[in-house]
DNA sequence: GCATCCCATCAGTTCTGCTTATCGAGAGTG
DNA sequence: CACTCTCGATAAGCAGAACTGATGGGATGC
């Protein structure tokens, strides 16, 4: 049988190829610049592949690879470290909720307790490694999907998730586009438009890519803020369009929200926890999913 | 900042709570018992939890948890090594193909090179595991999903996917029943139907239960092999319905197959490989993904 | 040509991890 | 009830791993 990779050793290694530095790297870990050149040298023995270019200190094209394996494998790591931990100690602190910028939706807002809630607002992809951390209680993450259809989300550990609400999606166009008066859109009415790309703020529109038969959209103009006011701000003055769940894309100023009927997707939020919640986070878990079930 | 947990450690905590036994472990490790008592503790210790109830040898609640992390990230550990030391030395050994028993269509039969491939049928979810650990060059698995949608494939490593092959679902019914002389059939006309509940030789049905609304399948018989002529023979006798892609589906004697039309759904092959195809695999992998783009 | 920077290498020390040996608790047996 | 057998915990010792500090050598800049 062949002995894992050491992660330690992987650990020297992501951070030396991040800091493209054996030296820095060395310090950074607390470590010799000797004991890093040995952990380097073990690696690279031990796969039996050169990993970086010195001088300078680049990832080789095996090294590519291999970094790309170990961001997500020291973070399940450490999430199998917070994951059992918090099983063991609940010290009932006060809770901690990640949650993409979209999914604060009406019926969330409802459910949260009056006080005691950290909130924190990461990009999509950030929150579910941050509820297997234990960095935060619990995470909120919405998305495109089908209806009744789950979000496809990183598994970067075993999370138990939940869907908490679904929205239709909306186009928002600046009140004085052509298409500002119509009921309803279908996306290939907006072939030729062109888009803002948001992908930490509005929906993500690379999900939609594949419904719409691989046609690509047009980006005008990208942002890679968080804020939705921004968001809705440049599409209404005209920069561009974008979806937004129908929530967070009506009363806009100087913009209209025109649904989104063909292809038939729905703005969907899910629920994100780790093993056992417990106390507030207990609680906020039971009333959100109850509130799904009154549906 | 903390660090990882010592995956030699969570090596041995598997094979003890597989095995439920320290000295059993031991043998089956190389190791002393004693040094599996010293790695059970020093894992306890680090985690500051319980993992083990002694006498008899059983996970607690947190170590069924560490459980659920261990698997797949051992499977990750050893699928970077596998990747890696790909990318460096390629022997150009025979092509090993893994596919599950109904992802070999006739698209893909006909695009086999006549000589020199390994083919070897597993079940779905071991499939990206055997590609990403180099247990096979390439892997072939299929599941149903709505048109163009990819399938929600266990990202064990970073895989590459691609769309090899789309047909029609069918209900594969014995030609005595009701419904066998319909040219098409809603998933609806059958809710009061019995499955057959065949998870590595048919199609999974779990992955519709959503897309139906939630109601669950009645299931009358299961079959874990994966067998399909096992399957199909076991519908014609009338011990359930089973799902089938059409061309598995056709030509079965005393069953008819009948195309769904509702829920709007595709069965699909993909075409799974590692970083770096070479030789033989990728001259099958630039052949299917060629008849795709003709498609 | 000299100074500087940066990584590789070597020797020495510390400390971890494994083995052997022994102990103690619990289950089965006559 | 005593005896034994099994299985896991613990102690001591030793070999090897891991890290440090010092030194070497190939780039680059002045």
């Amino acid at each position: 049988m062949l002995s894992p990779v050491d992660p330690h050793l992987l650990r020297t290694y992501v951070t030396v190829a991040r800091l493209a530095s054996f030296s820095e790297a060395a310090r950074e870990l607390g470590y010799t610049q000797s004991a890093v050149s040995q952990h380097i040298a073990a690696l690279e023995q031990d796969l039996g592949a050169p990993l970086l270019t010195r001088r300078p200190v680049t990832p080789t094209s095996a090294g590519e690879r291999l970094l790309e394996h170990a961001g997500p494998l020291l973070l399940r790591l450490d999430a199998a470290r917070a994951d059992v931990v918090r099983m063991a100690a609940a010290p009932e602190r006060g809770l901690t909720l990640a949650a993409s910028p979209t999914a604060l939706g009406p019926r969330v807002l409802a459910a949260l307790p009056c006080a005691g809630v950290t909130l924190r607002v990461l990009a999509r992809d950030e929150i579910p490694a941050a509820v297997a951390t234990g960095a935060a209680d619990l995470g909120l993450v919405d998305g495109i999907a089908a209806p009744n259809d789950p979000l496809r989300l990183p598994d970067v550990a075993p999370l138990t998730t939940h869907g908490v609400a679904e929205e239709p999606v909306c186009v928002l166009l600046p009140d004085t586009h052509p298409l500002a008066g119509r009921s309803a859109l279908r996306l290939g009415d907006l072939a030729a438009a062109r888009w803002l790309d948001a992908p930490d703020a509005g929906v993500p529109l690379a999900r939609l890519r594949v419904a719409n038969g691989g046609g690509a959209f047009r980006p005008a103009l990208r942002y890679d803020g968080t804020d939705v006011r921004v968001l809705t701000a440049l599409a209404a003055a005209g920069h561009g369009l974008t979806l937004l769940p129908r929530s967070a894309a009506t009363g806009v100023p100087g913009a209209v929200a025109v649904p989104l009927t063909e292809p038939r997707v729905v703005h969907r939020t899910e629920l994100v926890h780790g093993g056992a919640p417990r106390g507030a986070a207990a609680r906020l878990v039971g009333r959100l999913v109850e509130r799904e079930r009154d549906r």
